[in-house]
DNA sequence: TTGGGTCCTG
DNA sequence: CAGGACCCAA
C-alpha cells in the first residue's frame, strides 16, 4: 500500500498519536529539543510510525521549539529593558519566572520533575538571546540561526524509562 | 525528490 | 497545535 494510502487508513482506524503521546513528547523535551526521527521511533514503541505520524512528531517538536526561542527572545529584551547590562547577570533557576512559563507550557499540570540539565540548557540560551539582542546582532534577517546551531549541540540523553510503554504513569507517579 | 526546519497564521 | 509557504541539504 501506499504511503498516502496507509496515512488515509490510519485516519479511518483512529491510529496515531493520543493526548498522552504529546504530553509524553513536551516531557522529552526537557532533555532533547531537536530529536531526530529514529529517536522519535525509539521511544515511542507503542506508535505504529508512517510519514503522517513522523512528520507530526517532528512538526510538535518544531512547535515546542519555537515556543521555547519566543520566550527566550521576549525575556532577554525585557531583561535589557530592565536594565541588565551583562550576560552573566542572568540565571535560570525554578524560582525564574522566565521557568514558570515553560514549565506551564511543557509540564502543565506540574507532575514530572524537571531534569537539572533542562535549567542549564534554558540559561544558555537566555544568555544567548541577551548577547544577540545587546550587540545588536538581531538587524541580521536570520540572527537566530546561530543561536539555534548552539542549542541544537545540547541535546542531552533521553531516560530509558521513556521507551517503556506505560512510562508516562511511571514517571508521573514517581 | 525527500525530509527536516523555520516562519507566519488561525 | 496544525497548515501551508518556503528553504536547504541529502
Amino acid at each position: 500500500m501506499s504511503t498516502r494510502g496507509a496515512c488515509f487508513f490510519s485516519i479511518l482506524l483512529r491510529e496515531g498519536l493520543s493526548p498522552n503521546h504529546l504530553k509524553k513528547a513536551k516531557v522529552m523535551f526537557f532533555y532533547t529539543r531537536y530529536p531526530s526521527s529514529n529517536t522519535l521511533k525509539m521511544y515511542f514503541p507503542d506508535v505504529k510510525f508512517n510519514r503522517c505520524i513522523t512528520s507530526q512528531l517532528i512538526k510538535w517538536f518544531s512547535n515546542f521549539r519555537e515556543f521555547f526561542y519566543i520566550q527566550m527572545e521576549k525575556f532577554a529584551r525585557q531583561a535589557i529593558n530592565d536594565g541588565v547590562l551583562t550576560a552573566d547577570d542572568l540565571s535560570v533557576t525554578c524560582d525564574s519566572e522566565l521557568y514558570r512559563v515553560l514549565n506551564m507550557h511543557y509540564n502543565k499540570s506540574n507532575d514530572f520533575q524537571v531534569p537539572e540539565r533542562f535549567l542549564e540548557v534554558a540559561q544558555i540560551t537566555f544568555r544567548e538571546f541577551f548577547r544577540a539582542v545587546v550587540s545588536g546582532k538581531d538587524v541580521d534577517p536570520s540572527w537566530k540561526k546561530a543561536i539555534y546551531k548552539v542549542i541544537c549541540k545540547l541535546d542531552s540523553e533521553v531516560p530509558e524509562i521513556f521507551k517503556s510503554k506505560n512510562c508516562l504513569q511511571k514517571l508521573l507517579h514517581e
